[in-house]
DNA sequence: ATTTCATATGATATAGTTTTCATATGTTAT
DNA sequence: ATAACATATGAAAACTATATCATATGAAAT
């Protein structure tokens, strides 16, 4: 297994703001302004944000007129989060000195 | 899935030092010796790193005379660096925007 | 009991990331 | 052509994480 650099993966990820992203994406796609709402953050911040997350395919993007639409790539997404949940469940009680 | 503070978990593995550190650990365990002369890190820059990784239980301490001895939480790591690999070959040809 | 070795810890300095704000770009409607 | 809207972008400010250095702790050997 090559993994050099794939922390990078990881760090794409590790981040609040992106987080609250990728949750509300998990129910199907959305525009822009929708995420804002969804995860109650300004515009900009969004965007910065969407921008790394769609870096490395996190999220895909596609134009519908003057919206963009975001989607999640959940292949990747969905295995890794139930990988968490399992870890957590299994060798932290309560919150596993997770803040 | 419940996943509010997951990207706790994500922000553990998405770091430089403490990846070199799993990548130290992936054949065996080490003593924090061990792991310094593997990843070429100073030891109190190794023994902050695995502070935060035993922390959330990635790795695992076991005491052996002065030495202290960690190992790898196989079972969460191994299947998630799994899914990356597979994620960047699928999605990213070259580097997939992570630098 | 003292020295030596292995590792941990605390405080500060340093580096890196994220947000913010102002503005730019691109699209549709008028 | 201009206005209105949606989103993106650049630069600076604000914030957070990380490394570093000095020192502390604990265990074995002398």
């Amino acid at each position: 297994m090559k993994c050099k650099s794939y922390y990078h993966f990881f760090e794409v990820i590790a981040n609040k703001t992106r987080f609250k992203i990728i949750e509300s994406l998990m129910c199907g796609p959305l525009n822009v302004g929708q995420i804002c709402l969804a995860t109650k953050e300004e515009q900009s911040k969004i965007s910065h944000n969407l921008k790394v997350l769609s870096g490395c395919n996190v999220v895909d993007v596609k134009k519908d007129g003057k919206l963009r639409i975001y989607s999640l790539n959940k292949e990747t997404v969905e295995p890794m989060l139930r990988l968490v949940e399992k870890h957590v469940q299994t060798y932290c009680e309560g919150n596993c000195g997770l803040k």
